[in-house]
RNA sequence: GCGCCUGUAGCUCAGUCGGAUAGAGCACCCGCCUUCUAAGCGGGUUGUCGCAGGUUCGAUUCCUGCCAGGCGCACCA
């Protein structure tokens, strides 16, 4: 189903074709017509730059070229009118039926509406949060949980085929560290060097003493075996419901044991030799990505024989692309950006295009205000703010919305007072209040038998400002819905939410919905309830994307 | 030293192939509920888009160089 600015895209691109074929016009036909909503209500609802952009190649003025694409878009019975405006935008109004036709796609498109086919047939894996298994997640990890829910989401409207999937990382230093910590807790002794400490790790011990009291028999090595797996048993599960209650769900819990176990890290290894970019220099196994632009090689294999965690990560990249993935998103914290060009270049050593087949998100930190002070925040201090911290504090729905509406490349300030307000500083609260608003509307609608079928829609009726205004915003979303996929936004979804909102707030005040005392209800009523109801189904589709609830009542 | 991110209103921040008078919320002042949710709407005040060049009909946007802040540059994980 076409848009209108698709139609009037395509109507510029026919007609600048053929004052080309006439010899009327001599430039490239650029093969995407934008048309943009001007800021500008004066402006017309679309307006189209393609006049300036061509006239230098055509060596004519801008705004004969744009007189001449007037006439063709003139021709068009969706247009009431053309204006030719400054230097030579071509400023376009349509009519009311046809601008009102978008309440009919939505309606009838429902849940659908936004979705596109952008992405089909692409597989997508998408990494993120990735934490530790020593701890609960902090700040950052709530961050990505938010945003790399909206982003699958969004992903998926676009349709991709998205699988959403957690490393664990289960082996190594820091897990044995982690164990250590645990069991020094329990037995009363003190923390190794660099240990963990905090409340949850005394927690953490006490559970596993009240668990298995013979654990303080065991021998050393298998007791401290047995703390480590345990307090990794819990620790994940604690993790695993925390992320459940957030609303965020993963496909595949990956672990990084079971990489090494299953052969994989042989198999990426053996690969990377066969593509020839494989060395061996001071006893140590090393893999050239200086060949495709990394400062210096990075060491797969130590001297004395142990890998390193580079090695996993190649082998983990290579066999998610075994797997089947077209495009792996990685999703990683600021401290880690010194680590996206050596993925990017493991990926061309692989034989892939990192210009394709890998992408790397970096989220910049979270910091955190309560009572007008900048919370730090320590691991080892112990005075971390977590996930479930900040969601006790401002509820599910505020904490997404929040961490999700601004872009991840941009250190946030999260102040918790303004987020513990139910008023406007939270605009999750506008938006989801203009779709509590539809919501009664429609309910009194039904009460007084206002139609909202769209059997009973007459488009044409729909010629206030303010319908005018809403109509071209609602013919936005799948616009908005597909650039927040390709650009890997979901910030994007966000934003326009917000406009959307603002939009209707200003309509509802200016165009009575339903009828008023003894006055009886009438086609005009009816228009406006379906234009209601195509509010509420974008504003409840956005909504949808960002993983935060669309509640009837308010 | 090298690299990544950021710099837009008093504060927190939007601004997607360069477009018309640079936006929103908060804060401050003034209005609007005897009719659909006032968690709302309207009006007023607020800017060297970090600085300097360059490309362009046109630059907050693209390029170069500076300045400031944050972060990273392991045979650690």
């Amino acid at each position: 189903m076409a848009s209108n600015s698709d139609l009037l895209a395509a109507q510029i691109q026919a007609a600048l074709t053929a004052l080309v074929a006439a010899g009327e016009l001599q430039c490239e036909i650029p093969e995407e017509i934008r048309l943009e909503r001007p800021k500008n209500r004066d402006h017309g609802d679309y307006a189209c730059s393609i006049a300036l952009q061509v006239a230098k190649e055509s060596g004519r003025p801008p705004r004969e070229i744009a007189e001449l694409l007037k006439k063709s878009l003139e021709s068009l019975d969706e247009v009431a009118c053309v204006e030719v405006a400054g230097p030579g935008f071509i400023n376009v109004t349509l009519n009311a039926s046809s601008a009102g036709q978008i309440v009919r796609q939505i309606i009838a498109s429902g849940e659908k509406f936004g979705s596109g086919t952008a992405l089909t047939g692409v597989n997508i894996n998408l990494e993120f949060i990735s934490a530790n298994p020593t701890g609960p997640l902090h700040l950052g990890h709530t961050r990505w949980a938010a945003v790399g829910d909206a982003l699958g989401r969004v992903l998926i409207a676009a349709g991709a085929s998205v699988t959403r999937e957690f490393y664990i990382n289960d082996r190594g230093n820091q897990m044995d560290l982690f164990g250590a910590s645990v069991r020094a807790a329990a037995l009363g002794q003190a923390i190794p060097e660099n240990g963990y400490q905090g409340g949850y790790i005394n927690d953490l011990a006490q559970m596993i003493l009240s668990e298995d009291p013979g654990i303080i028999s065991l021998s050393d090595d298998d007791q401290f075996v047995e703390f480590r797996e345990r307090a990794y048993k819990a620790q994940l599960a604690q993790q695993q419901q925390v992320l459940s209650d957030f609303g965020t769900h993963f496909d595949i819990w990956f672990s990084e044991r079971s990489l090494h176990n299953s052969g994989a890290v042989e198999h990426g290894l053996d690969k990377l030799r066969a593509q020839g970019h494989v060395y061996e220099l001071d006893g140590a196994t090393w893999l050239r990505t200086s060949d495709f632009g990394d400062d210096k090689d990075r060491v797969l294999i130590k001297s004395g024989g142990d890998l390193t965690y580079f090695a996993s990560d190649t082998a983990y990249y290579i066999n998610k692309r075994e797997r089947g993935f077209d495009i792996c998103i990685y999703m990683l914290g600021a401290d880690h950006h010194g680590y996206v060009n050596r993925l990017r270049t493991l990926a061309a050593c692989a034989g892939d295009d990192p210009e394709y087949n890998i992408h790397v998100l970096i989220g910049q930190l979270v910091k955190i205000i309560e009572g007008g002070e900048e919370v730090k925040l320590s691991k080892r201090a112990g005075t971390i703010i977590t996930l479930e911290d900040l969601v006790e504090k401002v509820g599910v729905d505020a904490a997404r919305y929040t961490l999700t509406r601004y872009p991840v490349e941009t250190p946030m300030v999260l102040d918790v007072d303004v987020l513990k307000k139910r008023t406007n500083d939270n605009p999750v609260y506008y938006v989801q209040y203009a779709h509590a608003r539809i919501s009664g509307v429609l309910r009194n609608a039904k009460e007084l038998n206002i139609s909202y079928e769209l059997a009973d829609f007459d488009p044409s009726l729909l010629t206030h400002e303010r319908e005018n205004d809403l109509l071209g915003a609602l013919a936005e979303f799948p616009r908005v819905v597909q650039g927040a996929a390709e650009l890997r936004e979901p910030h994007r979804i966000a934003r326009y939410l917000e406009e959307l909102a603002g939009v209707y707030h200003r309509f509802y005040a200016d165009c009575r919905v339903l009828p008023m005392g003894e006055e009886p209800a009438s086609a005009i009523h009816s228009a406006r309830a379906n234009l209601c109801a195509a509010t509420r189904q974008v504003i409840s589709n956005g909504l949808q994307l960002v993983g935060v609830s669309a509640p009837e009542r308010m």
